[in-house]
Formats: C-alpha cells, structure tokens, sequence
DNA sequence: GGGGAGATGTTTATGGTGTAAACATAGCTT
DNA sequence: AAGCTATGTTTACACCATAAACATCTCCCC
C-alpha cells in the first residue's frame, strides 16, 4: 500500500485516467497537429498545470497515451491471431486487422511511430514494439511447426511480415496511396494481396 | 516575365531558398519535434515575420521542404533503378537506397510520412507520393517485359513493393526494430532479406 | 531620369503554448 | 486534533505563430 485511499479517489477522482481519456479524445478527433497540454487540461476541467501532478511534461503523457496505443493494437492483433486456422489464414486476417486498427486512429498511430516523443531516459516505444513483435514471432513459429515456412531466423520472418503491413498501414494513413483506397473495402483488399504475397515470400518451396 | 530582376536578388537575395536551406539543416539537426518558424528566420539572418513574404504560413515551408525531401528520394531511387541489371538485382538495389536515404535524415522522412502537413487546397503529398510510385511501376513493368512477374496489376505490385520497404524503413527511423539494427550493416542485410521476400512473392511460378 | 507602385523586410502587437514556482487545500496518518 | 503530503490553482515567464502597420528597396513607365 502507497498510503493513497482504498477507493481510487482524492481531489478529482483520478485525474490522471480522466487526462488520459480526455487526450486519447482530442488526439482521435483533432489529430497531433495541434495537440495542446492547455486543451487536455480544459477537456478534463481542471487548471493548466494540473496534468504536471501526473506527468512530468507534455512528451510523458503523449508516452503514457501511446503505451496504451501500443496495448490495443497489441491486443487486437492478439485476438486476430488466435484463431485455429493455419498460419497462412492468420497472416492475412492479422494483416487486416492492423490496417484497420491503424486507419482507425491516424492520430495515435503518427503519435505511436512518429517519434514524437524521444525516449529520453524512459524506455520509450522499445518494450511495446517488441510485444508486438511477439505476436508475429508466435504465428511464425506456430508456421514453422506445420511446416508451411522457410527455414530462417524467425525473428528476420517476423520482422519482414511486420514491415510489410506496417508499410500499407503507414502508406495508407499518410494519405500517401490512391484515393481509391480511401475506401476501406478497396484497403481492404490491398491488404489481402500484401498478405499473400508475404506468405508467397515466406512460404517452403 | 514577372519583372522581377534578371539576376534573381532582391533585398537579400533569394530569401526563398535560403529558409528552406536553413530550415532543412535545422531539421537535420534538430529534429521536427521542437521545429520553430522563428529558428528557421534566425538561421537565415532575417525578421522572424521575414518568411511570410515567402510562404504563406509556417506548413506552407514545411509542405515546400517536403516537396524538396521528395525530389531528393525519387532521385535516389531513379539513380537505382537505373542499372542494366536485372528486375531481381534492381529492386534489391532500390529497396537498400530506400532505406538508407530515410534513416539518413529522420526528420525529414517524418516530414514526409508523417501527415504533419494537412494538404488543405494546396494538393499535399500526392503527386510527390505518386512520383515515386512511379519508379516502382517502371521496375515491375520491366520485369513483366521480360516475363519475371506474376500476371497482376502492375499497379497492385507497386504498391506492395512499396509498402514492403516503406514498412521497414518506417520501423527503422521509429527506433522500433531490435537496437541491433542500428547498425547499418545490419539493417542492410534486413533491406536485402525483405527484398528477396518481395521478389519471391511478385515473381512469376 | 523621376515618380509611383509593388515586392520585400521590420516592428510591434496579440493570443496561444509549455513549464516553473508560489500558493492553497484536501485527506490520510499518527 | 495536528501536521504532512498529495493534489490542484494562480501567477509568471519565455517562446511561438500570425497579423497589421510601417519602412525601404527595386523595377517599370512616362
């Protein structure tokens, strides 16, 4: 016991979720640009330099906002993978998943690869990428046991499967494609074929 | 003519060129996060509303800066694709360039990628995006030309080729990969190995 | 070649931002 | 009940983007 209350309340309630929320809010609807400390503040009703009690500065609540980025693609793609279907299968519907997961909030996906926030001290991005890795370490090993993969390090598998959504997802939210993947059932193809062809490319024989 | 000067000065020269000059070195060397319009000014020896005259505000410079960031990279990747090599070599070759010119200067491949700049009116990215989506249209194209390819869209395939070596130059310039791929030896073998991926995907049987 | 006129740069002003410090208060602990 | 600490507020400061008023340079035209 820290020696706080046993119910989670004190001035406010707990105004470091309440920020949180309130910045996760403002990042989805109005994007990083012009993301401000002053405006996270008004969005959860308290003074200006109430959010310095829970976080050291502004880059620490973009780094706590995009762990839980992290935490839900992680979680997403988690769910994606779980299925019993064969690693072929999975690799497409995750490669999906990611692409949606990614369009969904452009904001916290340029808050979660931008860099916008250096390390500084604090691990960063590190540990939460690499339990993403993991993820696609796990369906590659889980290829590996039926056979359906080429015989290479898996990490350097996983990682090139990554790349390859990873690339459609961040060409696909820098608004950087065709217009006609605008539409997210043409997106949604694209991805597919991106999948395919990483299973093309990772597949024995 | 305009009936400006023939020499191309005016008071200072051409102010234009030299704020874009000094806001590129400024981002090399310190990054988009902390990028001040007022620096940029102050680098090029001028008032801090000097720029004004130039740009109409201060994403109009960086939409302009991320113009010249793409010329730069389509440059690079044209000069690669041009060897008498064959598709295979060709898209190994481009696919290292790509990767070494955006970990060359992160800021200004989050400049690029990163949606800082909201197109609004002026058309944005897209034809500087769309430029080097050509390169990559050449180099399938020959490759169909000399039956190395499986019978898809050329442009689908482009696109994938794309998204495969954007993905991990993305993951690279986020310091999201294994540190070990700090080292450019290192992420250079990964550049080869995703790119052969690429290859056995896209390549004909 | 002299006089606008427009392009270029500066000064000044305004409202916004991140952050630090001094202050106030609420609620636990003893 | 007293006091300590966590939490929140006020005030202050330096910086920023942008706009408006002002100054000046250069070119064009008569």
């Amino acid at each position: 016991m820290t020696g706080h209350s046993t119910t989670g309340h004190y001035h406010h309630g707990d105004l470091r979720n309440a920020l949180l929320q309130a910045a996760g809010k403002l990042l989805r609807e109005q994007g990083i640009v012009g993301f401000s400390l002053r405006d996270v503040a008004r969005a959860a009703g308290v003074s200006h330099a109430a959010p310095y009690r829970h976080f050291r500065d502004k880059a620490a609540l973009l780094r706590a906002l995009s762990g839980l980025g992290f935490e839900h693609l992680h979680a997403a793609l988690t769910e994606a993978a779980a299925s019993r279907r064969g690693p072929e299968q999975i690799l497409i519907e995750v490669t999906r998943v990611y692409v949606h997961t990614v369009m969904q909030n452009p904001g916290m996906t340029r808050l979660m690869f931008g860099t916008v926030i250096s390390a500084e001290g604090d691990a960063g991005n590190a540990p939460a990428a690499s339990s993403i890795l993991e993820v696609f370490l796990g369906i590659i090993k889980a290829g590996f046991a039926v056979g359906a993969f080429r015989d290479r390090d898996p990490r350097e598998l996983a990682l090139v499967a990554w790349s390859t959504m990873h690339g459609l997802a961040m060409l696909a939210v820098g608004e950087v494609v065709d217009a006609k993947y605008k539409d997210m059932k043409e997106l949604d193809a694209l991805a597919r074929t991106v999948a395919e062809n990483v299973i093309y490319g990772i597949s024995r024989s």
